[in-house]
DNA sequence: AACTATTTATAAGA
DNA sequence: TTCTTATAAATAGTT
């Protein structure tokens, strides 16, 4: 349950039983479905569009409404309206909207994970450096002394054959 | 420049000196200004509202285009029309959009590059604590390697001195 | 919610 | 792309 969206009117699917084929407005009546010729579809994209975002305006000022509209055209051209920044408006879709608050949030969740796990090894890593300088050990019971004597005796043993 | 849209027709505004006033459809004209009775205004939204998705849904099949809107009524109730998922939409967007691409894939880069800073502050560590543990020493000259030794020599003392 | 007089939007054509 | 115009749609006010 996240898919697209909500619907509208139902213009077509025999409602009552009107003449089929009576499909929008104009000289002609035309179907809505794709226009294949390119030319005429850039045509009717230009005003439709234009009508779109008037619509768009009218709706928001006349009822107080907050109304953003996004258009991308077949050939990737963005348009847009925003009756306030589009900013707000969409931080207010993501917040009120379901799917997706559970998608950024998580994966805010899980960057912040990472994050909070990288910088508790670097803390970790640190201390266990400032050890090996023999450095904070006083939070160190005798037998980890011990320990870590040995192991920086071994380390030095490793160096020293290193070096011959 | 970061503000909210472009414009749309000027439906108004003396053009050729038609008679003001002539604003919108129906019985009487009305102005683009908002509604102050509430009835009135929800009525309104529901109709219009309903005329602006069946548009946005009609420009998007007939020209192929992506098309998203997002309508808060007053009240503020979430009502959404998308040709393809809204996420889908919005990603495009804030691609495509200027402001705020340089808001979120700035902080983007900032949680990336905090990312990678601490990924390579751990690769450090790890190399250095290997180091002191004899391990991985190739690539040390014999200077280095003495150094190394006097570091874990020194350490060792440390820890020699905390036992007693 | 339904009706309908009007105003808009717009498909074709230029 | 813009203008024109015939026609289809949308819708304001009403019931």
């Amino acid at each position: 349950m996240c898919g697209s969206s909500s619907s509208s009117s139902s213009a077509s699917g025999g409602g009552k039983g009107e003449e089929r084929g009576r499909k929008t407005m104009g000289r002609g009546r035309i179907e809505i479905k794709k226009i294949e010729k390119v030319s005429s579809r850039q045509v009717t994209f230009s005003k439709r569009r234009a009508g779109l975002m008037k619509k768009a305006k009218e709706l928001a000022i006349l009822c107080d409404a907050e109304v953003g509209v996004v258009i991308f055209s077949s050939t990737g051209k963005l348009y847009e309206f925003a009756s306030s920044p589009m900013q707000n408006i969409i931080s207010r879709y993501e917040k009120n909207s379901n799917c997706w608050k559970d998608q950024v949030s998580v994966t805010n969740h899980e960057v912040n994970n990472e994050v909070e796990a990288l910088k508790a090894e670097v803390m970790k890593l640190r201390k266990g450096q400032r050890l090996m300088m023999g450095k904070e050990l006083e939070g160190l019971n005798y037998k980890e002394l011990e320990s870590l004597e040995l192991q920086l005796h071994d380390g030095m043993l490793a160096v020293k054959n290193r070096k011959v």
